[in-house]
DNA sequence: TATGAATGAGCTTTCATTCAT
DNA sequence: CATGAATGAAAGCTCATTCAT
């Protein structure tokens, strides 16, 4: 260590060790995403993450509490990216039906970019982390049903504006959205096909032309 | 206890056993559906599976070669449960449309009233079984393809029949419909509502109605 | 089971019985024998016994108490067959260096023809059944002190009578005639030549050579 | 502690912590050394290791892959021990006859003073390690043949040098000699003798007596 | 702060023995 | 007598977590 890296250090202002932290934290994160990604929860070993991060496994025991700390977090990390990502691309004043594509092509090239990311939403739900990590998993449903609840806000405007028919449930209508998007995502990471990525427009134009038109020929 | 009797199970035919046995390894694989279904592949203790199946740790061992036996033993139990339900609920030369529609029924029916069922069939795609248990993953995942396979043919006689239109591709049309269905399941699953076992019918027919007319409102 | 049959076992006499039980339970040592020939104690199952005996196994247990009781009834049949055979080689009024030449002849002989039996003698002194199983193990020890015994006394004699030199312990000669021979035997096993079993003669005649003579050479 | 003591702890040297890594491990192989020679390789619980060790059980799997690695790794360590043993006993440049002397003074001197090392050579070559643990058995097979092989040069070069008579095959002396030093050093074990160490030598010179002699009276 | 050796509870699996048939 | 399904104690091994350095 030179002496000027120590003046460096002993100089250093609070925030920017917290912002060092944090940039730690994150770079685990990111080892322990991979990880969990290809293995699911319990499978993962700590030890490989620590390897794939690069550092001891004391270490990752003074920026998480515990490997369920670590895992929640590392969930919130890629949750709050899909999010902020998501507000950057919606136009909170478009028309809903252009929303909910936007919402639809947000979810499947953020995943499609990052295919690591989606395996492990797969396992939030199972391994039930129900029974024995109930408190974080809850955070977790709060923030998923965060976005089903945003969407249902949308579709409700949608009925309201004349854009969405009535007759059906806007439950209905989010879970069916939801769940034509998460299969898409889901059908993508199984075929590895890298050139899917590419496809992401025309896969959101099915989606909504299925969602809005349905499939019934009309012709006749 | 009758003469009769005697002889009857001195001489227990053959057929008779292998009945007998069958019998007893799906009572095991009722107890380990529940477990797993509640914690999950890794996190399962065998432990667990026999206290819930009332036997001895080593009883289980004769009739599975191992946890992974054990696990996968279930899921195409599972399956084959799912699947001889559908066969017989299905009528093939009904139309098309009609098809999916008991398709749909059939899986939110079985996973209504089979609710344990449900998780199972999620954790197999994660905890990466990929990597370690390979062959049997693998046997799954024909299993499941072979759905998609079977609603894509279904898809493609609609189309050539007149019911469904052909400017969408049938693998997305496929996708978007089994998605449909899946997220339905989950989300009956997660809300834990007893009541909605009922709303079977009601759902299916709202998703239906979407895959079939879309939810554009189209009085303008 | 034919009439006739059943008169034959009603009408057989005690003593035929207990003969054929002992033959049943010789017939459950020799696959014992074989077995644990292989494997030594500890790793050979008594699964593998009852398969290569051919019968359940509970029936095993009404034959022997326990697997040790297996074991060491199993060795004792061994040491039996070999005592015997002695007794029956050895012409007690012969000179003493021509018995010892037919000691170490028997034991070679019974050995390259019982290949089985030498590697459980081999686990006897091993996987210290001395702490767990001390009384057997006692019961053993002693017969094998038994063989050394004898050789003692037949040394002794050939001091006696003027054949063998008094200059060196009788112990000592018997522990080196003992070690020729049983190394001579091991090293046969180790080599699996199965020519080996015809060189017998050669053998103990080198054995007896080298113990009488000596092999510095003399010329000078 | 001195500040001299704190930099020199601190700064280790990575062949210092190799040094005390080999240290913990060679700790590990003689509480091993212990119980396999007390119980054999199957009966010996890796429990009884660690306890004896005074470590963890975890601690037993950082230093050997498994309970194989560790028995394997213990025999290995103690044929090294004898073998460095002998190279510093061993005068090449001796006359055969002392060199035989030597070889047979070294192995009983070792194993009187190690009680605890003869019990596992027994070990190795019964409970079929043959079957299961192939690869490893050659090894050790190759380092006991190796001593043979030793040996038999040495009395090859007897034969030539005048002091071997030449009508005995090599092989049938070096199992001999093998076989009168191994014996030994067994009832050696058995006796428990405490004052037996003392007769190392007298031993020695017993064999010798009888290997280049024999025992046969020739005053007549 | 960072390290990684040490820990030990907990896991899956085996196998000698029993006992209802 | 013979059977073999059932048993459960005990084995080998893993891995999240701690703590002295």
């Amino acid at each position: 260590m030179t002496e000027q890296s120590v003046i460096n250090e002993v100089s250093m202002s609070k925030t920017e060790k917290l912002y060092d932290k944090e940039k730690k934290r994150i770079n685990i994160m990111q080892a322990a995403l991979k990880i969990f990604s290809r293995k699911g929860y319990s499978p993962a070993a700590v030890d490989e993450v620590v390897r794939e991060a690069g550092i001891a496994k004391g270490t990752l025991y003074l920026y998480f509490q515990d490997k369920e700390d670590l895992f929640f977090s590392t969930i919130m990390y890629v949750f709050d990216n899909l999010a902020s990502n998501m507000e950057s691309n919606i136009n909170e004043s478009a028309n809903p039906l252009e929303i909910l594509e936007s919402l639809a092509f947000c979810q499947l090239q953020f995943f499609s970019q990052n295919r690591d990311f989606f395996g492990i939403f797969q396992t939030v739900l199972n391994e039930n982390l129900l029974s024995t990590h109930k408190k974080m998993f809850n955070e977790i449903l709060k923030k998923k049903m965060g976005l089903l609840d945003y969407e249902s806000k949308i579709v409700d405007r949608g009925k309201r504006e004349g854009f969405i028919r009535k007759d059906i449930e806007t439950q209905d209508i989010v879970i069916s959205f939801d769940g034509m998007v998460g299969n898409t995502i889901k059908l993508m990471g199984c075929s590895g096909d890298p050139v899917v990525a590419v496809n992401v427009e025309n896969r959101v134009k099915s989606i909504i032309k299925i969602l809005l038109q349905g499939v019934a020929d009309k012709k006749g």
